[in-house]
DNA sequence: CCTTGTGAATCCTTTCACAGCA
DNA sequence: TGCTGTGAAAGGATTCACAAGG
C-alpha cells in the first residue's frame, strides 16, 4: 500500500478533497505495481494481523502441550474464530499446510512470528508510573518475551531512581535522550490524560514510530506514527450498551411500554 | 454448539486516530424468529457505538469548557475521526443537530448516554486483585462514573479481607452469591490465564451478562453473554508487525517499489 | 451562505463453497 | 478421503456528495 486514503492520519485533518471533485474521471488508483516484490504481499488486512497474534498464542500452548499438527477446525476452535476464517488470515502469510493433514505447528509459529516482526526483540518504554504503568512494567518482560521494557518514565520525584520491576524510573524530560539510547522502538502512554500528549510528543521527537496509549485522550501524531489506544471507559460503555440493550429486547418481548422508542427512521433491523 | 463466536476486540483501531473494536462479530441470532414486532431498530453497528463512547467524553470536555454548541467538523477533528463518519454515527441514534448550526452539546450528551445505558448505573466487579486488578480497582470508581465498583475477588488467601481501593476483597469462591447479591452486571477478569475460564464460568453463573477480559485466553461463554477482549500482547504485536511493515517497506523503496508518499491535496498520484 | 442528514458508491471483512492436492 | 487454499458472493463499515433546511 502505498498512500494513505483514510488511513494513517492520526487526526481527523484532510476533511474532504478541495472542490477537483467534479472530475468523475479517472480514479488515482495506485495498485498494480511492485510486479516484483516476491517477499510477502503486503496485503495483510489489519484485522488478520490481530489474530494472527491470537493464533500465535494459541499454538505456543499446542506446541507446550506436544501437539506436532493442527487442523484449521482445531486451531479455528482453539481461538474462537470459524475455520473459514482462519485458512484466509494464514492464507495472507503464505501456504505451509498440507492438504488432507493440517499445519505444522512449528512452521506456523515461525511463520507468524516472522511476519509479526517477533524475531527481533522490540524494545518497549513505559511512561506513567501509577497503578497501570505498574502492571505494565511487571509484566514479565510481556508475554510471549520479544517485547523487553527497557525503560520507565515518571514526574513524580519520588519515584525517579526507584526501581519498579528492576528497572529504575527515570524521568520525563530524559524521554528523548533514553529512548534514543536504548533504541526503543514502542512506547506505552499509562499517565494521567493532561499529560498524554506532552509525553507522546517527546517519545515521537525521540524517533519511536508506535505508540500504545491507555490515556483516554485522542493523541495528535504526525502520519509516521502508528497509534493503537486502549480505552477502558469506552470498554465499559460498549458494554454498558449491550446491557441497556438487551433489557429494551426483554421489556419489548414482554409487552412492555417501550418508553424509549422514538428517533428511529424506520429501519428494520433484525 | 459451536458457540465461539468473535470476542469483540476493544482494542484500539489502527486506522486515523482513536475509535475501537474492529471484529464486528456476527450476531449470534440461535433461533430465527423474532416476529419483528415493534422492533426498536438497534441498528447501531458496533463501531459506531465504540465512537459514541469516545465523542461523549469529548463532548464533556467541551461541556466542561462552557461550549453550548459544536458543528459535526469540531467535533470528529477532536475526536479524531472525520465529519463525514460522526456525522452517519449520530444519525444512528437520530436527529439532534439544526442544519448551518451544529449540535447543542448538552442535548448529545443527554442522548448518547442514554444510548449508552448510562443512565443506570452498571455495577462492575473486578476478579484478580493482581497488579492490574489493583489499577483496576483503584481507578477512582472508573472514569466518568456510571460504573460503580461493588466487589473484588481473588484466591489469595492474605488477599482476603483486605481493603483495595476501599472495598474488601472477597474470595472468588462467593463470586455467585455476592455478584448476584450486589447486582453486578459487568464483571472484569484480571487474572493469571489459567484461571480466566473457571472465573468466567462463575460470573456467567451469577447472571453476569457482560464480561471484560483481560486475561489472554479465549473464553467460552454462552450466547447470550457479551464478551469484550483487552490483549496487551495483541496489541504489542500488532505495532511489531507495523515496525516490521515500515523496515521492508524502506527497504524495498530502495530498491524496487516506486512508491513514496506522493499526496497531493488528499488525491494519491504516482 | 451555512451545516446537517443520508442515499449511493466504495472499500474492507467475512463467509461460502468447491477445486486441488496429499 | 480429508483438509487446505481461494475465487466469488455476501455483508458491513466508510466515504462521497448532495439535497434538505435553518
Amino acid at each position: 500500500m502505498a498512500a494513505q486514503r483514510g488511513q494513517r492520519n492520526g487526526v481527523g485533518d484532510t476533511p474532504p478533497a478541495p472542490t477537483a471533485a467534479e472530475i468523475t474521471a479517472p480514479i488515482p488508483r495506485v495498485v498494480a505495481e511492485v510486479p516484483a516484490a516476491r517477499e510477502r504481499a503486503r496485503a495483510i488486512p489489519e484485522a488478520a494481523v490481530a489474530r494472527l497474534a491470537v493464533y500465535l498464542r494459541v499454538l505456543s500452548g499446542m506446541q507446550d502441550q506436544g501437539s506436532g499438527t493442527v487442523s484449521s477446525e482445531e486451531l479455528a476452535v482453539a481461538a474462537g474464530v470459524n475455520s473459514a476464517k482462519l485458512r484466509k488470515d494464514l492464507s495472507y502469510i503464505g501456504s505451509y499446510g498440507t492438504r488432507g493433514v493440517g499445519y505444522e505447528v512449528a512452521v506456523l509459529i515461525e511463520e507468524i512470528e516472522r511476519i509479526l516482526g517477533l524475531t527481533r526483540k522490540q524494545s518497549v518504554a513505559v511512561v506513567g508510573i501509577g497503578n497501570l504503568g505498574h502492571a505494565l512494567a511487571n509484566y514479565g518482560g510481556f508475554p510471549g518475551r520479544g517485547f523487553p521494557v527497557t525503560a520507565l518514565f515518571d514526574v513524580d520525584p519520588d519515584l525517579i531512581g526507584v526501581p519498579v520491576g528492576g528497572l529504575p524510573v527515570e524521568h520525563i524530560d530524559d524521554i528523548p535522550t533514553i529512548c534514543a539510547e536504548r533504541e526503543v522502538s514502542i512506547g506505552v502512554i499509562a499517565t494521567p490524560p493532561p499529560a498524554a500528549q506532552t509525553v507522546c510528543d517527546r517519545l515521537v521527537e525521540a524517533g519511536v514510530q508506535c505508540i500504545l496509549n491507555f490515556a483516554p485522550v485522542v493523541l495528535q501524531v504526525p502520519d509516521h506514527v502508528e497509534v493503537r489506544k486502549v480505552d477502558l471507559a469506552v470498554e465499559l460503555q460498549v458494554l454498558s450498551f449491550h446491557v441497556a440493550r438487551r433489557a429494551d429486547n426483554a421489556a419489548a418481548t414482554n409487552g412492555v411500554a417501550p418508553e424509549f422508542n422514538g428517533k428511529v427512521n424506520g429501519m428494520v433491523v433484525t
